[in-house]
DNA sequence: CTATATAGATTATGGTGGTAATCTAAAATG
DNA sequence: CATTTTAGATTACCACCATAATCTATATAG
């Protein structure tokens, strides 16, 4: 049945918001796309009305989750209490984080992927990081080298500590990146 | 064919290091079980008679992986003709490495695949940073928190160095990393 | 108000996936 | 040397995958 242009669209983007957090937890290859429209509410055959293809949909979902990613990103260091940037490394690497690979860092997740995909995946990314060093050095007078530094480090660790389950490690690599004690 | 247990050994081992590669290159879902067992020189069948299942081999080949880590790691450590420390950041971030996927670091290219993996792997990871931070430590009095913490820094400029293809960023990254002017 | 276009549902289709049965030839056993 | 065991090859099985054709009902165009 024919729905109007409105719920089209609406539909078009629950499909891509699905995705890119499926994707994330799941990676391009372990979701289908049947899975991937029951959990935006449709069927199969709706798909290839709206997406060329399920590369087309994972580059689409790639921007979506970077762009996410950036918003997230925003909050935090908008509505942190001390130093922005205190606050954002906390954000980050906290538990909350950690456990929700699905809503979490599309750079941790996705950026593995990005290498076996399209020059226009890289790109995406490339993108994503330029734009959140801008996004960084509205908040803290760090060097654009520092900053980058920053996000690699960050990255690495929930990457790792992700890795290790419930291994005492993974306590211990926050700690070792937000300059805390292990708790 | 029958084969004397000596070529079954090494069958089975090159079936692992086939693994061990194109599991990092395409990652569990990007390869299967027929293209694995040709990469190594046999056919499909033979691989039940060795493995009880591709999620058995996916741990061995992990192991398998990460252990090449670490000898990849003490050989550049012990070679180093400068500090350790300074040769093992420039090697880690060489463009060979980042070109190499299928034969680089594992922490980059497996750890996302951990959490949707069972415990088994992920304390594999965890059993892996361990050793390579003891490694670390016999050449560099680091503090085991700045061990990590480079560690972490390490694997995310790699991952994204890789991410971003070959857009000038990479370059970038991998300078702020190493502490050099990009080239 | 009628005709047409189309989003989504239902149902193919062809390929590939992991897994398993059977076959075969050589290795181990005695 | 005869018998049994088994690694690997060949082939088969069934499920799932990406994609596509067809159907259906409604929204849009005229």
């Amino acid at each position: 049945m024919r729905v109007n242009k409105e719920t089209a669209q609406k539909n078009r983007a629950s499909v891509v918001k699905a995705a890119a957090q499926l994707f994330r937890e799941h990676g391009f290859d372990g979701i289908g796309i049947s899975s991937l429209m029951k959990e935006a509410g449709l069927t199969n055959g709706a798909f290839y009305k709206q997406f060329d293809s399920k590369d087309s949909l994972a580059l689409e979902a790639t921007e979506f989750a970077l762009e996410q990613n950036r918003e997230a990103w925003r909050d935090v260091l908008e509505k942190a209490d001390g130093t922005a940037l205190e606050a954002f490394r906390e954000w980050y690497l906290s538990n909350e984080h950690i456990r929700h690979r699905g809503h979490g860092c599309a750079f941790s997740t996705l950026a593995t992927e990005a290498p076996r995909r399209g020059v226009d995946t890289q790109d995406e990314f490339a993108n994503a990081i330029e734009k959140s060093l801008d996004l960084l050095s509205n908040f803290d007078p760090m060097t654009r080298a520092e900053s980058l530094k920053m996000i690699c480090t960050l990255v690495g660790a929930l990457t790792l500590a992700r890795a290790v389950g419930d291994n005492p490690l993974k306590s211990e690599i926050v700690a070792a990146v937000t300059d805390k004690k292990p708790n």
